[in-house]
DNA sequence: GCTTGATATTTTAAGCTTGAAACTTTTTCC
DNA sequence: GGAAAAAGTTTCAAGCTTAAAATATCAAGC
């Protein structure tokens, strides 16, 4: 599989263009200025962090519930951490946690009606940020970024950080 | 300025559609993906991390030295946060620290030889792992990701976070 | 039934990150 | 020149993150 094969110098290994390196920086600036802005809007304006969020939106998803290790491979998080996330949840009333009736090792998370209705607000604050972030692109730009995003997440995939053979 | 104004339902104030949502968790997948594996190699193969890095990567841009100060609004971090890892490299002996001789309240960080070969050791890793991490993604594409990103980064600059007038 | 190994979770140590408070030095303004 | 304000930096508390070690429970095989 060799859709566009790198080109590179004939000396010392390195690439020919910086186009990737460009490419990595700015995705990751962008990627930053959201993320730092929307974690800033909810502890100004909510008292809520971005993780936290993230365990609510899983939960909110899972009407029944869900294990603590299967909401650590959904949030791709150690379970160490999710074990401090949910405590903090825990404190403020906003989940329930029950050991399963059918394995005694596993403990299931459920959001309270407290949760849920935090979530709410949470998620219509942060779904408008996140249009008005993106209100200066054009739907057509929006959906071409989006795809092209998609090749990027092929070719991550397609990555395994193997030596070359 | 008026590229596609955003459509909105009748309604409530929720957008109709959900482009600008999806766009926002695909970015933030790959980055995080990207971000991941990149911390991840540092720590294994370099004993090193990706903030220190960044440091690194300020400091080889300034063969002079640089503030605290100066650090801090390079890598929009807080200052806080710089003296930590700072003090990180002064303790691996990548960096020296001295008082400016203008002013006694700034001091000025700089690399060491040992800082200057560990960060080219350093980058050069990074700059193939970029590299091989975009390598399924053709020339025109990344291109085309680039400028698409360009028009994200306008559209967030753009967004104040203030209330609508 | 009991041992062995696998699985689910928590704990711990180390590091990154922030915002606010504290400290030092410089600058400004009488 | 001296007081007050400003600026550069560090310290501190709180929270997120991971990997690795420790606990507890379950499952398989004998």
């Amino acid at each position: 599989m060799t859709g566009a094969p790198a080109i590179r110098e004939k000396h010392d290994g390195a690439l020919a263009d910086r186009t990737s390196i460009r490419l990595w920086l700015r995705l990751l600036s962008c990627t930053t200025v959201m993320e730092k802005r929307i974690r800033r809007r909810f502890a100004d304006r909510y008292d809520a962090t971005l993780p936290r969020f993230d365990v609510l939106a899983a939960l909110d998803r899972a009407p029944d519930g869900m294990t603590m290790g299967a909401l650590s491979r959904a949030l791709l998080v150690s379970s160490g951490n999710v074990t401090g996330v949910v405590q903090a949840l825990l404190r403020d009333g906003y989940v329930l946690m029950t050991t399963s009736p059918t394995d005694g090792r596993a403990s299931i998370v459920r959001l309270t009606p407290e949760g849920q209705d935090h979530f709410a607000e949470l998620s219509e604050a942060h779904h408008e940020w996140i249009d008005a972030m993106l209100a200066g692109m054009s739907r057509h730009d929006r959906e071409a970024l989006y795809e092209l995003l998609g090749a990027l997440k092929l070719s991550l995939a397609a990555d395994t950080g193997e030596e070359k053979p």
